[in-house]
DNA sequence: AAGCTTCTTAGAATTACGAG
DNA sequence: CTCGTAATTCTAAGAAGCTT
């Protein structure tokens, strides 16, 4: 017996699984983001098919948004005799609509593949997986095998559109799938009722708000959480679970109310004891220097620049030479202070911005060479991981082999400002964070990252790099956001300079 | 989505020690 | 000397939190 109708789908049982008042609002206010997993996971899906399209005979495509026809037309494919293959196939049962990525006709029944652009299995999977053959199962579905199919990452893509070997489809499933499958009638049975809610069901934020997914409602949970006056001892960066525990068997919240010998947490990139340091900054409410700050800032030399870069996890490489998920540098920005009394200006060498050249990593660090010049302190917040990683990783490639000896003197002249603030400076406005755009909060500046419609943070640079490599997107759309991350990769270089010149001044 | 780095934790390996 | 148990130490894998 076939039907039509459903309230429930696999992605709405996951986000219920996740937290009630998700699947709540998913229901009844929902809201979709793009973001760029969305775009690595499709470009991924597209070399699934791609693979599977070829030699296993006759294949049925259902990709596309869902109609009522395609539960039927799925059911004549798995009975016709000569469909072997089917793309998201459609399938209802309990009112729960499931759409499997690929199936493979077997001898004695089916095949469940599902594709994630991941790079291994990870245990959430079973259960979204469990979800799919529950319901293909009661769809009268002989399934014999599940398989997992994700990136292999150690794929390097060669050129000329192969990615035979960046599909890793050995990962047999079956059998976890199995034991998760019993629970499935029991999470819908549960969650149906959310559809007809009126009211949005009461939970307060907590870890669940980020795990397994982060959530897009956030903001709204955010905004009906009892006000509080007191600052939370949860603003501690790397909060050890240790404390953690503690700070919940003695009901503890106030920050305050910690007592200070058990901030014992050390951290490289951080001065000695800093949660003793940022509790007693709350305390007060006062920034603390660092007695060594002086010294730090006498290293420097000018002319000072002020550097930036994004970089784009591909998943599907389409640069010769790059692996899945490699950091593809794609954009910098410059900043140069020539000297104390000198106003800050953008380099003199225009700033790159290049997506799918084929010779991307040598036109970046060329480029980047110039404009920094011989000399000077290079500044670039979080540095380590992001700007001297990157360059480190391009000295290895052909392209760049030339330059090593250039990029090695660049790194030596680079100065991590997460680094320097984490050793020297903290305010309470940073409310124990480090990053950039919160430290900029907490200084004098004429950077704002609160604006609309802009670029907030590298997730949605990346996003943008799929948005204009995709051929898909219009012209008008494409310049758009080109000069979007033009303005917001600048914008950082110039809070950068901001900051250095707050820890400068401080000591005048 | 990944990398990076530390912190946590489960399990293995080692040690200690009394009993047979 | 071996065995069983318990306590301790070591190790490796995973999680957490921060970045793009």
């Amino acid at each position: 017996m076939i039907s039509n109708n459903y309230k429930l789908t696999k992605t709405k049982i996951l986000s219920g699984l996740q937290c009630h008042k998700k699947l709540w609002y998913d229901f009844h206010q929902q809201i979709s983001k793009d973001n760029h997993s969305i775009h690595i996971g499709n470009r991924f899906g597209e070399e699934v098919k791609k693979k599977y399209q070829v030699g296993y005979g006759k294949f049925k495509d259902f990709t596309g948004p869902f109609d009522s026809t395609k539960v039927k037309d799925t059911e004549e494919a798995i009975n016709s005799d000569n469909i072997n293959v089917i793309f998201e196939g459609a399938f209802i049962y309990l009112d729960t609509l499931i759409r499997a990525d690929v199936l493979i006709r077997k001898k004695n029944g089916w095949e469940l593949l599902e594709a994630k652009s991941s790079t291994k299995l990870k245990s959430e999977y079973i259960e979204d997986i469990a979800i799919q053959s529950f319901i293909v199962k009661k769809c009268g579905v002989n399934l014999t095998s599940i398989k997992l199919i994700h990136i292999n990452k150690d794929f390097i893509y060669e050129g000329g559109d192969n990615y035979e070997d960046l599909i890793n489809d050995t990962n047999d499933i079956t059998s976890k799938v199995i034991l998760k499958e019993k629970e499935v009638s029991s999470y819908i049975k549960d969650l149906i009722p959310l559809a007809v809610e009126k009211k949005s069901p009461n939970i307060s934020m907590g870890d669940h708000c980020n795990n397994p997914h982060t959530c897009d409602y956030q903001s709204r949970c955010k905004a009906i959480e009892p006000k509080t006056n007191i600052t939370s001892y949860e603003i501690l960066p790397w909060c050890p679970k240790k404390l953690k525990k503690y700070c919940l068997e003695k009901k503890i919240k106030d920050l305050q109310k910690v007592p200070t010998d058990l901030l014992v947490s050390q951290r490289e990139g951080y001065v000695q004891d800093y949660h003793k340091i940022i509790q007693a900054a709350h305390k007060c409410n006062k920034p603390w220097f660092s007695p060594d700050l002086k010294n730090a800032i006498k290293e420097f030399n000018f002319p000072y620049y002020f550097m930036d870069f994004e970089y784009v996890n591909q998943g599907v490489p389409i640069i010769k030479g790059t692996q899945p998920y490699y950091r593809l540098p794609f954009q910098w920005s410059v900043h140069k202070w020539e000297s104390i009394d000198k106003k800050i200006k953008p380099s003199d060498e225009k700033p790159f911005l290049e997506f799918d050249d084929q010779d991307i990593e040598r036109r970046f660090v060329e480029s980047l060479l110039k404009a920094v010049g011989e000399n000077g302190t290079i500044f670039a917040h979080n540095a380590g991981p992001v700007e001297i990683s990157i360059l480190k990783k391009l000295k290895e490639k052909d392209n760049c082999k030339h330059l090593v000896d250039k990029i090695d003197k660049l790194i030596e002249r680079t100065v991590d400002t997460q680094v320097l603030v984490g050793e020297n400076f903290y305010h309470p406005k940073m409310n124990g964070k480090y990053k950039l755009k919160e430290i900029i909060k907490a200084i004098p500046s004429d950077v704002s990252y609160e604006e609309k419609d802009n670029i907030a943070g590298g997730t949605e640079a990346q996003l943008a790099w799929f948005i204009l490599t995709d051929n898909k997107t219009l012209k008008n759309e494409k310049e758009l956001q080109k000069k979007l991350l033009t303005d917001y990769c600048a914008k950082d270089t110039l809070a950068l300079y901001y900051l250095v010149k707050h820890l400068m001044d401080s000591y005048v």
